[in-house]
DNA sequence: CTTAATCGTTGACTTTATCAAGAGTTTAAG
DNA sequence: CTTAAACTCTTGATAAAGTCAACGATTAAG
């Protein structure tokens, strides 16, 4: 019965049952994949990236991060980090300044365009995660990021 | 009250407050960051990660995938899949048979020693799954589950 | 039979990831 | 105070992953 012949079955719908669809790892994986790529359709427009865009949103935040704090938030070395707040920069879009507590740090800070330019990036993400949701309810929407958040920054 | 000062506050409690840190995208980014980064050491002893497992895994599953299918269900492109399944056929673990009804495809299925691995990773990802998930009650881990599928393979 | 489409594969190219080392700064030990 | 160790940003090298166009073999459509 692994095959109904005579049906037209599409490959999603043929490997559901697999054991590695059930598997948490993978779900986090695929959701991800699609989720990321749609983001950056929709972020196109502002020259913007999901990568860019979360620094950017931090930026903005007024919690004022440092590029390392930056770097382990973001899930990504250090290194990866003066690259994007380069880009950012030079756009006019962040500052870099030196942490007057401790001038090895730099924090980085969105100016008034880089705030501009998040509001409407803010709004591309949204819809994103409003298309990618429109099948839970708000609800279940809100568990579910009550459950991530729970993996995402378990102790 | 951005920062109380006199209380060290570590970097994660510091940017949980963050907008960020309310979106799914974000959220699944960091998750399926954290998680692959610990299912690739679980399986290092295997020498495997994440991505040839998943592989073996679906060759394994009995569904007969092609390389396409492969392609489709993982998020990956095609020309991703043929180094994966090359280096597993070297080892011995997966094999490409030509597909009767069309012999463009070719069908990727796990041979004896292939199974024999692939119980020994699951049970790795499964671990690791377990300690990702330490957080969650079995409902909530359910739940999750759940919610994320209707993401992952939503219509 | 001819044309168009599909699958696996290759190759070129860009992006992302990983890691070591260096310059400047701060912290801790003696 | 001074010296050594630890920390932050940065650079550079290297590996891994992602993207895309094109080709031979095969199948489907007209």
């Amino acid at each position: 019965m692994a095959t109904k012949p005579g049906t037209t079955m599409n490959t999603i719908d043929r490997f559901l049952s697999s054991e590695l669809a059930g598997e948490i790892e993978f779900l986090t994986a695929r959701t991800r994949s699609l989720g990321s790529a749609r983001a950056n359709k929709l972020l196109e427009p502002l020259d913007l990236k999901v990568r860019s865009y979360s620094v950017l949103s931090l930026a903005c935040s007024g919690l004022a991060p440092t590029q390392r704090e930056l770097a382990e938030f973001l899930s990504l070395d250090p290194s990866q980090i003066v690259p994007l707040v380069d880009q950012l920069e030079g756009r006019g879009l962040v500052e870099r300044t030196a942490d007057p507590n401790d001038r090895r740090s730099k924090v980085i800070t969105g100016t008034t365009s880089g705030e501009q330019l998040y509001t409407k990036a803010r709004k591309a993400t949204a819809e994103g995660e409003a298309v990618a949701m429109t099948n839970l309810s708000k609800a279940e929407q809100e568990t579910l990021r009550d459950l991530l958040s729970r993996i995402a920054f378990r102790d």
